[in-house]
DNA sequence: AAATGTTATCTTGAATTCAAGTTAATCATG
DNA sequence: CATGATTAACTTGAATTCAAGATAACATTT
């Protein structure tokens, strides 16, 4: 009997509908609004740390994709928004503005000559590490706030509700 | 050894920084980076069948917050915009593009004369009631993808995560 | 090689959002 | 009641994103 009265914000609002609407079955909104509610929270935490470096999270997420792809550090920009789950217009932005910060370069395909491969430079290469550094302590302090048994198990939930969402269908 | 090989988009994150920073411990990406695809994957199948009424995500949030409030269904803008963690410049937006589509009218408040206050109109509410109904058979699908024991596992989890995440600091 | 279809990227215009600043009303304190 | 501080809502301008369409290069088939 002591977790009955606090609760979060997404406890109050499973409340109200069940005042409101008690012939619905709303529990489902439970999980996934927590889930959304963790996610924008979550974003809003990294988001602190990536602007220490003066870099925005979408700048971390495109430089990150680069340097994790290996040396030369060069993908097409197709690539790029295939994995960051954007769409191609956003991608020529993104490319745009940082390519003007000097963090990224770009060159012509030898293989297609419709692909201008994007390549991080020395510059962007240097942040990124720096960033990296910074955003992987942060991912750590976060956690840490959990038992690592909780973190594990939250994973392992995750991946499974994260197969169900990539498989088509549903 | 069925479950070495594939994998979800996270894993091969995982992998790449595992031989890119062998020396960095990047295991927060996995819990992390599941839960954002996870809800940036679940937004998108949300408002799939927001869209089947007429309503984009961000417009049956607002009409649901005001429906669960209860009879009149009626709120002051800062109470919408506190809970559904915008600004009060979207929250103006959005009030004004309610408005236009007749889900919402406006009256003065008696208590502060600062304050318009928001209520739902007439087809509002019925659009939301109907609304409402596909939205929670829809999330009751997109979650029988998974074992109800994973589905109270995972809302455990992640209302620890959330409780850390709302607590000040960390 | 010519025709057809596909792919990679970019362009355009609109939608959504926020940060910062404005205005007007309310509250607190002397 | 006067002053200053706070609050509620809105305005403005910029940033980010997407959908839809355009362009050019590639691939396949005849």
């Amino acid at each position: 009997m002591s977790d009955a009265l606090p609760g979060d914000a997404v406890d109050r609002i499973l409340e109200q509908w069940a005042r409101e609407r008690p012939d619905l079955d709303v529990s489902p909104m439970g999980v996934i609004g927590r889930l959304s509610r963790c996610a924008a929270l979550l974003s809003q935490r990294l988001d602190g740390v990536f602007a220490e470096y003066g870099l925005s999270g979408w700048e971390f997420d495109v430089l990150a994709t680069l340097r994790r792809a290996g040396a030369p550090y060069q993908l097409a920009p197709t690539e790029l928004f295939s994995s960051l789950m954007v769409t191609s217009g956003t991608m020529t932005h993104r490319l745009k503005v940082l390519e003007s910060k000097g963090w990224i370069v770009r060159e012509a395909s030898n293989q297609d000559a419709r692909s201008t491969l994007v390549r991080l430079s020395g510059d962007g290469f240097a942040l990124l590490e720096r960033a990296l550094e910074g955003h992987v302590a942060n991912e750590h302090a976060i956690l840490s706030a959990l038992p690592a048994r909780s973190v594990d198990a939250l994973e392992k939930r995750l991946a499974e509700l994260l197969a169900a969402l990539e498989t088509p269908r549903g």
